[in-house]
DNA sequence: CAGCATCCCCTTAGATACTG
DNA sequence: CAGTATCTAAGGGGATGCTG
């Protein structure tokens, strides 16, 4: 509903209460303190492998990755792909709609370079 | 659509390791279950006094409403305005930092709108 | 390698009551 | 109206150890 009211300044009254719900749960599904994080990292390379994962996030621990991982994949925003093999090998990618929070991620990306008041 | 440009297909390289750092600050920021939505609701409409934010989100408690609000005050992102008077009256608005949230709102609803899994 | 299980602590957030 | 104060329950999240 980006089209609705065009731009966001100070117009009466845009879209009042029309797809908060939805703004809602997109929230909810990239709540928590990794996911963003997590498919940042998906956007940057994919696919990674858990331990690439780890890595990449150094501050996070295993239990967090495996939940978010799982939270993210029950959401359908992230791929989890098995290997049959030994040792174990997992890859994680991201489903369409995962990759479709390029353009949010990259504005997020932007206002942390540009505008985020932390940024100096 | 989203205004960075829409290209969601693979892309090689975006950011790499480079300011990962900028964009967990900027995540911080944003961290927390309300704080999106407050950016949003005076995105939409500004100012805004207290009992309109606390109307426009039901769900929140007031205790959650004035401590994310300090937040983001803090972080430079609203801007809160006290007028003496009696009785008491409050506006809040966003900064120019806030304001520059625009796009990433924006992505992030449209994703919402057209990509998230929940959109259903 | 990729995870699961367990213990435990500390923060978060909800409800309620009170105030300038 | 716009908060503050307090109490409490829930669970997020860390550390460690074990397994297929």
């Amino acid at each position: 509903m980006a089209s609705t009211g065009g731009k966001v300044s100070a117009q009466p009254e845009p879209a009042p209460g029309c797809s908060i719900e939805q703004v809602e749960r997109a929230l909810g599904i990239l709540e928590g303190r990794w996911k963003l994080l997590i498919v940042h990292h998906l956007l940057v390379r994919q696919p990674r492998r858990f331990s690439e994962l780890e890595r990449a996030i150094p501050r996070v621990t295993q239990k967090m990755l495996v939940q978010q991982l799982r939270a993210l994949e029950a959401d359908g925003v992230v791929r989890r792909i098995v290997f049959p093999e030994v040792p174990p090998h997992v890859e994680y990618e991201l489903t369409p709609a995962g990759a479709a929070l390029t353009p949010a991620l990259t504005a997020l990306h932007d206002w942390a370079a540009n505008a985020c008041p932390a940024s100096a």
